[in-house]
DNA sequence: TATGAATGAGCGTTCATTCAT
DNA sequence: TATGAATGAACGCTCATTCAT
């Protein structure tokens, strides 16, 4: 009885999703109405806010699977094997981060989270990102004077670096990949 | 006459953000209403925008005015001879930037402008920010192998993630300033 | 200056209310809607709220209105030298305030408010009702042991008494007005 | 079988009404919630709506068991033998009901039923109500030109008069009950 | 410049009630 | 009977921004 249950939710939420993700395929992330997500999603308005908490719990969720996506692309590649192919590697993440101002505005708003038990999906591919960095590192060549872990926290810092310059006047002539390019080499290869 | 003008503005302008910081001073930043603002300092609506191009600019002026004064602060400092002190300089204005999560949003929204013209008050504390931190490195015995602007950008790049973490619920345990100290020494000073 | 602008004011309050009244005339009150209203008035939502509390405020207003309109009839009447007379006199405001009940229900809510401060239209046509009636029993030849004006209290309780009936079961087959007088008859003219 | 059925069902609409009891005992009538209710009783909502037909028949089952048990302990009493007497009995009633606006209203929409065949608890206090007083006035030395039955009625009406004034801002600084005695002995013993 | 009423689009909310299981 | 996810139709509200005066 509690599986059937669950999986009408399962359903009714999955429907949601679908309808959230087709109103962006078409107008983008900031134009998403939740008046349109229900009447797509054929459900009624109440029950929306009973599977999302607000509009932006639906964004976490949203673009948090988006990254999750880029995320899991990133971990099929092989381990990059010099610091171009890690920034390539990356692209395509920096690349969805800065499709929107929208989209980076969500994505730093929900970055960090008020408490641990508010850990949503962003919050979460934050982690993931960290993890994945700080592997790749384990295994490669570069910098032995700092732990992997606080290399990768570098390596994001940077990563975020290089988006909010897509989005600077002052700087957004600069090519994104060369940009982070530069930094990662500075970053994990000092000296070189 | 068009002196007096000037200065009926300048009375009006002086009034509005002297409202403005009161209203901060009692309740923060997120929770300023254009609405008290005017209502304390005892204009009309209206006014307030032919002083401000909208809520955002007043934000932006008064958060930048609160950067500068920081930075005065700092310049006014000895030159900081290691990287402890460097981390201990910044804290004050790393505290400020993180007083609120609203006041983080809008300074990473200006960090970057829309377009050179439009350079407000915040961008301009980043450009400021980052000649002072060159200057600094530029006397300093660290990293050769590239130059103090870049040098510059990645200690801004790692205050930014500094203040991010203090957001973080998966890392609000750590000490702000004994983690951007970490972060400029892994920056400034590899292998050493 | 504020005269002009108070003209818009009322001007926009009078688009609001007439708005109110054609969607009255035309489905009642119960079905108001006040989406319709401002569609109809071609005003904002934000302006009916910027008018109104909430469209209980709406109701107040028009009901308290209606049945000032009624007691200016009633006023404009001959003094009534029977009992009988008192009661057809009453009878217009009667069917009027049982006309749905929903705003029998809008009236009793009204009937008292809260504070001082928020005695509304409703609450004041109240005490106009008793002040019409005391000043008629004041001509009036019936008790003389005890005021006018408590009288005037006895009257109203078995107006509403007439008009809660209309709505009982048990009682709806009794005419209103019969009722009213029988009420009238034994509360005005004892052992006569 | 058929009895085991039903001690469930009396069990289930006992923990309902418990938990409604518990509900109100702690935040009022107003502020019960069918979720609270279901919540407490420890069944699903849906379980609710098959013992009652809607939230207003709980409310009438609750509020007509409080006045019943108030006409109860006005039973158990002597017969009061003058009207202040009556009125003071009548006092108890009249404080519950008037304990909150919102009973106040529950009672009043429930006093008339809409139809005969649904005459709910609270219709049937009234006419409770209305019985012993009629008892009561046909031993009592008052009024012999109208019924024990229309002075009953008459009751009533200023029993309800009243509590209005509890709630009406006008005139809420008069005693209930000595406001009470005064309808009763203009009413019952009038020139006396 | 100054005024302040009006704008407006959409979010969040409500919560008793229904209905398929 | 029991379940509880889903319904749904407004309402209320927000509040920065505009514009006619």
């Amino acid at each position: 009885m509690a599986r059937a249950i669950q999986q009408r939710t399962l359903k009714t939420r999955a429907k949601l999703l679908d309808a959230a993700n087709a109103v962006i395929a078409e107008n983008g992330y900031e134009a998403l109405r939740v008046e349109e997500v229900v009447l797509r999603a054929g459900v009624a308005k109440g029950t929306f806010f009973a599977h999302f908490k607000d509009k932006d719990a639906l964004m976490d969720q949203l673009i948090g699977a988006e990254i999750d996506r880029h995320l899991d692309l990133i971990e099929a590649q092989d381990v990059p094997k010099t610091i171009n192919e890690m920034a390539a590697a990356f692209m395509p993440l920096v690349t969805f981060m800065s499709c929107e101002r929208y989209v980076f505005d969500v994505i730093l708003r929900h970055s960090g989270a008020a408490a641990n038990a508010e850990v949503g999906p962003i919050a979460m591919t934050f982690g993931r990102q960290a993890e994945v960095t700080a592997a790749w590192l384990a295994d490669m060549p570069f910098r032995k004077d700092i732990s992997p872990d606080l290399q990768a926290e570098g390596v994001q810092a940077f990563v975020v670096q290089a988006i909010s310059l897509v989005f600077c006047a002052l700087h957004n002539a600069v090519d994104p990949k060369e940009r982070l390019a530069t930094y990662l080499r500075a970053w994990l290869a000092p000296n070189a």
